[in-house]
Order: C-alpha cells, then sequence, then structure tokens
DNA sequence: TTTAGTATACCTACCGGTGTATATACGTAA
DNA sequence: TTACGTATATACACCGGTAGGTATACTAAA
C-alpha cells in the first residue's frame, strides 16, 4: 500500500501528537507511534531522521493551530481588551473539563526535556511563547493600554500558571482565579471593560 | 560495607532527587540513581519498592524543604504582605539565574507523568502546591486583606506561571513582571505598603 | 526501468526488576 | 567476655522485555 508521502507523513504526525500529548514523549516509543498511524516503524524513520526529528515536527505542527485557537478565544467575543481576555481564561476552563485536555504541549515537552541536551523541541516551544505574547503585546497597544509588554507578559504568566495549577488540581477554578486577576491588571493599564 | 539503612537510604534519595530533578524522572534510570548514590540497584530494590515508590519518595522528600524556602523568602523580610510577596518573586528571579535551577520539581513530575497512570507522585504534587496555597491564605487573612483565598489563588497562578515561563525563555523578566502583578492584586485587595 | 516508499526482520543497548550468596550489626545465652 | 544465631543490608550476576535504530528486499507508480 502507498499513498502519498505527504498524506503519511500527516498521518505519522497526527499520532504521535495524540500519543506524546497524551502520554508524555518520554513515555511513547517509535513503536507505538508506528502502531497507532498503522505504518511500520522503517516507514517513520523514512521520513523522519530520528525521534528527537519527529518530536520537534510534532511541535511544529502545533505552533499553529494553538496559537490559531488562543486568538480565536478572543477574538471571537465582540469588546474591549478585558472582555477578550476574559474569554482566553474561560476557553481555559471549558478545556480543563475534558478529561483528555493535558496543559500546553510546548510547556510539558520543556519540562520533560533536560534543558542541556538543546533538543530541537525546546526553541521551538520558546518561539510558540514568544509569538502569542508579541501578539497580545500587539492587542493591547492597539487598545492603547499603558505599557503593554509588561502588560502581555502578565497575561503569559497568568495563563501558563492557570494551565500549570489546572493540570496539577484538575480544577477549573484557577482559569476563573487568572481571569479575575487579569481583568483586574488591565483595568489598572488603563483598560475600560466599554472602550473599542 | 554496611552503613546504617538510614543513612544508605538518604544517600539513595539524594542521588535520586538530583539525577531527577537536573534530567527528569524518564530520562533517569534506576542504574544511574545506583551509580551516583554508590550503591548497587540491588540495594535501591532493598530499600524501596520499585522505581515509581523511589520517584514518590523523592517529591516526598523534597516537600518539606521547598516549602519552608518559599516560607522563609516571604518571612526573611520584614514589611507588609506585598513587600513580602515581592521578596518571594525576587527569590525565584535569582534561582533562574543557576544553571542548575530546572523548575518547580513538583510541576515538572506532574507534565512528564500521565495522569490516568495515577502515579503516587501526582498526589503529593498537588499536596504540595495545596499547602503553600492554603500558608497563603493565612498570611493574607492575618493581613486583613479581602478574599484572600482568591488572592492566595491568583499568587499561586502567578507563581507557577513565573516558573514555566522562566523555564522556556531563562529569562528573570518573568518573575519580575509577576512580582509586579502580585503587587497590583494585593493592593486591589486592600493591601498597603506599610501596614502591619 | 528506475526510484520513491513500504514491509519484514533484525540488531544492540539498556530498561526495570530479581535470585541468591554473602557480609555485618546486634541480641542472647553460656 | 565470648560465641553464636538471626535479621538486616549489600554485592554480583542475571532476566525478559523493549527502546531507538537499521539492513535489505519488495512494491508500485512514473
Amino acid at each position: 500500500m502507498r499513498g502519498t508521502a505527504e498524506e503519511t507523513r500527516r498521518r505519522i504526525l497526527k499520532a504521535a501528537g495524540k500519543l506524546f500529548y497524551d502520554r508524555g514523549i518520554r513515555n511513547v516509543s517509535v513503536d507505538a507511534v508506528a502502531e497507532e498511524a498503522e505504518v511500520t516503524k522503517r516507514t517513520i524513520y523514512y521520513h523522519f531522521e530520528g525521534k528527537d526529528a519527529l518530536v520537534a515536527a510534532y511541535l511544529e505542527a502545533r505552533n499553529a493551530p494553538v496559537l490559531a485557537g488562543l486568538q480565536r478565544a478572543m477574538t471571537s467575543v465582540e469588546g474591549s481588551a478585558i472582555e477578550q481576555t476574559k474569554a482566553l481564561f474561560a476557553m481555559l476552563a471549558e478545556q480543563v473539563k475534558s478529561p483528555a485536555w493535558k496543559g500546553c504541549p510546548f510547556a510539558r515537552a520543556v519540562a520533560e526535556l533536560p534543558a542541556e541536551l538543546d533538543h530541537p523541541a525546546l526553541e521551538i516551544a520558546a518561539n510558540h511563547k514568544a509569538a502569542f505574547e508579541a501578539w497580545l503585546r500587539e492587542r493591547f497597544a492597539a487598545d492603547g493600554l499603558d505599557d503593554s509588554p509588561l502588560l502581555a507578559r502578565q497575561i503569559m504568566v497568568l495563563l501558563d500558571g492557570a494551565i500549570t495549577e489546572m493540570l496539577i488540581h484538575r480544577d477549573a477554578a484557577y482559569a476563573e482565579a487568572a481571569a479575575a486577576a487579569a481583568a483586574t491588571l488591565l483595568s489598572v493599564h488603563g483598560a475600560s471593560v466599554h472602550d473599542r
């Protein structure tokens, strides 16, 4: 059997994504990915240089969709920066209800991979986080908020903090607490509920 | 050769702690722990039921010292809740400078271990986080702050968020942003810089 | 016929874990 | 004090399973 190379590659990546995210990178063997993708291990090594490259490709593939999801969570609601930021944390609170939710794939990859081995995945994760922070900065600056670089950074901290706490406690209350904190910070920096 | 059992056990735990924290739990074999502890693997399995039990014991051993460190970071400075909370994040900003710093061992364990396997370490991590949150709650209530449960929760989010971001970016700026956010939240909830 | 892609089978290293022999500390009785 | 028995503690050697990775033969499309 032989589909196109691109199709096979996508199937491998999809299987890898599911398993890596669900069980953790080091807990998933290349054999397991092969079985999930209904492909032999040799085929995986035809398409990817090794497990590390597969992991990097997995994170790379997650980057754009996750970023888009975060942005959509905010822009899909009409309203000020405060209301949109609240929507962001509301989405988080919603996600934790699903047992399949396992936190942020990028943060988990960094937590799992020893830094000194400079795994290619580490840079991908850092770029992902930096990208959303930059997007937030623009968003807040567009609303004319004071010190949007600091504000964006603080929202990132709240976001990843809420994810971490929810992963540990499996309790949406942390997303709600983070939402309230975000609203407070935004209003202090000049945001009002009704502008824009 | 034979020291006391307690001494050997401590040596194993010390070695396990160093390696698990430095490289990640799944990246460290029992053999590696044995070598680091200058003990044979069989000795480890005499003292611990298995790797899972060793991991649990490692986290259990970290609980009290880490908690004490966090509390000391706050109580060692004179001043209001705001000043003490700032000191907490200042300690974090200091730690990230060390290359040996690898974030929160509890959060990393949770990120690395698949939840559905209900590894004993997961509960230990959750209890640790809950314990510091409870302590913060008491601390803030003692200062007469509004809604100390919410406030404590928000500080926890900022704390673990700052740790996550710093682990990813290796940049103390996130601890500083978190410190500023914490100060803002505290003052909104009734804290002043000079009370107490 | 060539060549990109897939399958079978296999390799070596190392994983967590164990069977068993041995060495030492310590309570007990002469 | 000494001799001894026993529980405790460590060492050595080993196990089956599985990890990441590969040699090679085959297959199907161009």
